[in-house]
RNA sequence: AAGCCUGUAGCCCAACGGAAGAGGCAAUAGUCUUAGAAACUAUUUAGUGUGAGUUCAAAUCUCACCGGGCUUACCA
């Protein structure tokens, strides 16, 4: 006996002998088809196809312990669709999922619950997956990727040693074999491949220095050149979490993940030298289809600014004669400035507290002052500098010499100037910059006009139109203009080059962290010596606890044995682990050819998958996973292992789903302090008060208690004990459940339940008998209560319903926020389109009459419009094409074949189910007796013909001078001339003109006309 | 503070230079039901945030302002 499997109730209809379900039941429907796709491994994907290739990829998850909310899914569902669309339409797609497994959260998480984290990643994983197999997503599953295993990152640590063999060569623009570096070296120094990084000691050498150098050396000056490096380095520390963090996982001076504060610290760490990409990664942009902001974000966060480095003379006086000794002759002060055309407009220089000149530049007369500031500036962390700017400096003492008219400009420190940008060193031109300006101000500093009348004195003016004045020889010279002549000049005299410089910094590759991969590095007396590649995978190895290692070092240091065997003489292995974006950089090749032993990916699998046609995912990976997997890609192609430098052809970033939150509003009577001190305790049972009382008592204000507790008592007259109010009053606005709200009406009885029974006697002041809550829109989560979680829509209205629901509620790439009661639409919507083949008393009604034009003109109406909306991504109104599609059929009273198979097909993209149903039912095999040849899924899209939706006449609006007042029926072959005549002989038209001539008659085909008069 | 996106019936959204409404939710009425729910049928609702401009014609293009979202925030 069939049970009600609806939760609406008595729904089914049973034809008793053929025990045919009548009614739309969903659940067994999907369960059904669920089970045999993946018997049959309907969406398993061969690299050897006849049919064009389409890649469509998701950015695939950190399985997270909190699993799915209804967010998550939306741009898996948008692609899935497409997915199956670019499939119904003839091509070989790729569409795979698999697991970032690796990093960070997953190991904080383990850490917080007392579990391994390769347990709790698996558990996670498991969850995660059984979610998505109830939505029916077309994921070839055999090709899943999951980053934390050995096969996978095997070849995440193989691609790291080919990145720390190679360097970039700046002639060529691309990534070569570190012995092409050799080579050079030992025939001709380093003469055409300068030191990437400016910091060090050894500049340029010959050959024969070379050769000169120790082993220990000419190993230093290589990582300089590598692409993968170890360095010292200012790195983000944070100690909470007893890591490093990259810079995009800091922010607002505060770790991303947990918010803990994050400090500099000097560290030896391993980098990737992405900056040699920068270039290239800002020109790929132009060649990817993104969208402007994800462009704009990525070029902001690299940064390229173009320039020159001036080197000033330093004088320890400002007089030019007396005691106008060099300071260090060695020592000059050089800075980066964008705008080498204000160079006469310097009246002071910015040093940063850091910089490596402040001891030589302070005199002894300001000792003691600078001094008291460096100590000031270490005392605040970087979040303090962030949060609050405050104006601050001291003055060294000292000066530099205005190289073109000798004039002395005095050095200051400021932490406004920072360490790590440009030489940590700038010309302050007050005029011209607003942090200058302010500065001088501050610090009572003369300004020095240079643009005339564009400078009022109230605040700087950073133009480039101004014409200079008191400037020397670039005087009367527009500003653009003379940036270039400057420049010029600088490198004529010797005192600088020109220069463009990037706000990117190379990214830290290393984590002091134990769920990553680790380094296949061993160190032999200082030197790192990359393991064998037959020896990879280096295992990541068991430990069950996980606490941080000695010096700052990662939990693998605890594991004496591994980190350096007997074997080993002595020598240890690099303990750090590499972050979380280390194996996402790559992924999208591993799906190509997953199980491959013998490479990360074949170069045929490569060759014939390409670029990834389409990559869905979230904004909040512009900066981070985009730009590494960017580069890796470029890498990859450089040395000649994949044949594109772009890994992803076009990006849509799908946007967020916001909760839609419920409050309720408790009301006390008592003083804020006894709450505060906890020694209130309540006489009554906790009492609350609907959403516009709540408005009301804010409105009266805070202040007047007094009014506040009369306006209760008027609107809660049985109350008793608003009535017996006395003491003053605190108003609290708490989250409640959405799933507890129907709409925005409280369940008072499932509220009485919540939380263990915490409200168990809570009393409402209630309108019309319910408790109306309050709404607000805030971003998703669990603390705020207004999760919805996709499993239980699926259980309640279908994985078809809840698939095409989320893509109806807007455009994919917009936010907005989630609202559950619009569902039953969508879900109607299916039961009606389900009623075109089943009546529930009659049963089957669908026929194999011949279809009218009517009918075809419908279906063919909604072929295009399908096909449109689904390659624009436009899904919303996609699924409103089908209502309209099916509420027209519904009233042309129309259940024939020959229009419904093929609104099956079109429909099949975004409800499977119900799709692959009925459309075994039209082809009279049931997927029970297994005839899965007749799956729906490789059926062809139906075809568009013009001929069916083809109208002979129009009618037309007719406006004169835009306003329209009536409409004609013309044929749409007319001619201007024929529709001129028309029009004009048109009584309506005659009246309006007034016996005017028209001046012009514009005739729009298939649009309007309109007569200017 | 800047850049990008966005603002259409009570709500979510269509229309993207050519008559503002396709669709859904909600609301109201009816059919069916012992009743409720569900289902079905029908009906109602805005002139497009504000102000200017371009055009024969503007929700749509331009500019300014106001509100919402996202991103980056001392980058010399």
């Amino acid at each position: 006996m069939l049970k009600n499997y609806c939760s609406t109730k008595n729904q089914f209809k049973i034809i008793t002998g053929g025990l045919e379900i009548m009614e739309y039941n969903f659940r067994e429907i999907e369960k059904r088809w669920q089970e045999w796709w993946k018997a049959n491994k309907v969406y398993k994907v061969s690299n050897d196809s006849p049919k064009p290739k389409y890649y469509v990829l998701d950015m695939f998850p950190y399985p997270s312990g909190a699993g799915l909310h209804v967010g998550h899914p939306l741009g898996y569902i948008a692609s899935d669709i497409y997915a199956r669309f670019k499939r119904l339409k003839g091509f070989n797609v790729l569409h795979p999922m698999g697991y970032d497994a690796f990093g960070l959260p997953a190991e904080q998480y383990a850490i917080e619950h007392g579990i391994h984290p390769a347990v709790s990643t698996e558990a996670n994983i498991k969850n995660f997956r059984s979610q998505l197999d109830k939505i029916g997503f077309c994921y070839d599953w055999d090709r899943e990727v999951n980053t934390s295993k050995p096969g996978y990152y095997k070849w995440t640590q193989w691609i790291f040693l080919q990145l720390f063999k190679s360097f970039y060569n700046r002639q060529t623009k691309k990534a070569e074999p570190i012995n092409k570096l050799l080579a050079a070296f030992e025939k001709e120094g380093n003469a055409s491949h300068p030191i990437p990084n400016t910091q060090y000691p050894i500049i340029s050498f010959t050959a024969e220095e070379w050769k000169k150098f120790t082993e220990a050396t000419q190993q230093d000056i290589l990582m300089q050149y590598r692409l993968a490096y170890c360095g010292y380095g200012e790195v983000n520390w944070c100690e909470a979490l007893g890591t490093v963090l990259a810079n995009d996982e800091v922010v607002n001076g505060v770790s991303e993940r947990g918010g803990h504060p994050v400090v500099k610290k000097k560290l030896r760490q391993w980098y990737l030298r992405i900056t040699e990409y920068a270039d290239r990664l800002l020109e790929g942009l132009e060649k990817v289809d993104f969208s402007e902001s994800m462009k704009e974000m990525q070029t902001n966060w690299i940064g390229k600014s173009s320039g020159a480095e001036i080197s000033f003379e330093l004088r320890a006086s400002s007089h030019e004669n007396k005691s106008s000794q060099l300071i260090a002759n060695s020592s000059r002060l050089i800075v980066y400035t964008t705008r080498p055309d204000t160079i006469f407009g310097v009246d002071f220089m910015v040093i940063a507290p850091e910089h490596e000149l402040v001891k030589e530049l302070i005199t002894d007369e300001h000792k003691a002052e600078v001094e008291k500031y460096l100590e000031y500036v270490n005392s605040r962390s970087e979040r303090e500098r962030m949060a609050e700017k405050k104006i601050t400096g001291v003055f060294t003492g000292s000066y530099a010499k205005n190289p073109f008219n000798g004039r002395a400009i005095p050095i200051w420190i400021s932490e406004y100037v920072l360490a790590g940008y440009g030489t940590g060193a700038i010309m302050a031109v007050p005029c011209g910059d607003q942090r200058d300006f302010l500065f001088a101000k501050h610090f009572n500093i003369p300004i020095t006009n240079i643009i005339g009348s564009h400078y009022n004195g109230e605040e700087a003016n950073p133009t480039k139109d101004a014409i200079l004045e008191n400037s020397d020889f670039i005087n009367g010279m527009l500003m653009k203009d003379a940036i270039e002549v400057v420049i010029k000049k600088i490198e004529e005299k010797g005192i600088g080059v020109r220069k463009v410089n990037y706000k990117m910094r190379d990214a830290a590759f290393s984590r002091q962290r134990y769920w990553g991969e680790p380094f296949p590095i061993v160190w032999k007396s200082g030197t790192p010596v990359p393991l064998d590649e037959k020896e990879l995978p280096l295992q990541l190895p068991h430990m069950d606890e996980l606490k941080p290692g000695p010096d700052g070092e990662g939990p693998l240091a605890n594991l004496g044995e591994w980190v350096s065997p007997p074997a080993f003489g002595g020598s240890r292995r690099e303990v750090n682990t590499m972050p979380g974006y280390a194996g996402s950089s790559w992924y999208f090749l591993r799906y190509m050819d997953p199980d491959n032993e013998k490479e990360f990916c074949s170069r045929k699998a490569s060759d014939y998958w390409g670029q990834v046609d389409l990559y869905i995912g979230g904004t909040e990976h512009a900066v981070g996973h985009l730009l590494y997997s960017r580069m890796w890609t470029k890498f990859l192609f450089d040395i000649g292992l994949i044949g594109y430098d772009e890994p992803y052809k076009r990006l849509v970033n799908q946007g967020m789903i916001q909760g839609s939150s419920r409050f309720v509003y408790r009301i006390f009577f008592a003083d804020t302090l006894s709450i505060l001190k906890g020694e209130f305790n309540s006489n009554h049972n906790p009492l609350f008060v609907p959403v516009n009382v709540y408005q009301k008592l804010t409105e009266i204000g805070v202040s007047n208690t007094k009014e506040r507790i009369e306006y209760l008592k008027k609107i809660a007259p049985n109350n008793s004990v608003i009535q017996a109010a006395t003491s003053s009053l605190i108003t609290a606005k708490l989250h409640v459940d959405v799933n507890i709200v129907d709409g925005v009406e409280l369940n008072i009885e499932e509220f009485r339940k919540w939380r263990n029974g915490e409200y168990a006697d809570a009393e409402f002041v209630l309108e019309d008998g319910k408790y109306i809550c309050g709404v607000e829109i805030e971003k998703m989560s669990k603390s705020k209560f207004n999760t919805v979680n996709p499993d239980d829509l699926v259980y309640k209205y279908g994985a078809d319903t809840f698939r095409m629901y989320e893509m109806f509620l807007g455009p994919v790439e917009m936010s907005k926020p989630w609202d559950t009661k619009g569902i039953e639409g969508v879900h109607r919507f299916l039961k009606k389109l389900w009623r075109l083949f089943y009546d529930e008393l009659k049963g089957k009604v669908w026929n194999e009459e011949k279809a009218t034009d009517a009918e075809l003109k419908v279906l063919h109406k909604t072929i295009r419009k399908v096909e449109e909306d689904t390659e624009r991504f436009s899904f919303n109104t996609g699924v409103s094409a089908f209502m309209i599609c099916v509420n027209e059929l519904t009233d042309l009273k129309c259940h024939k074949k020959e229009i419904l198979e093929p609104l099956l097909i079109l429909l099949a993209p975004y409800a499977p189910h119900i799709a692959e149903e009925l459309y075994a039912e039209l082809r009279k095999a049931p997927p029970k007796k297994g005839l899965g040849e007749v799956s729906i899924l490789d059926a062809a899209f139906p075809k568009f013909e013009e001929k069916y939706v083809k109208e002979t006449s129009k009618t037309y609006p007719v406006a004169i001078n835009g306003k329209t007042r009536t409409e004609l029926s013309i044929a749409l072959d007319a001619t201007q001339q024929q529709v001129e005549e028309i029009v004009l002989k048109d009584p309506t038209v005659i009246k309006w003109l007034e016996g005017k001539q028209p001046k012009k008659i514009i005739y729009v085909k298939n649009k309007m006309i309109n007569v200017v008069v």
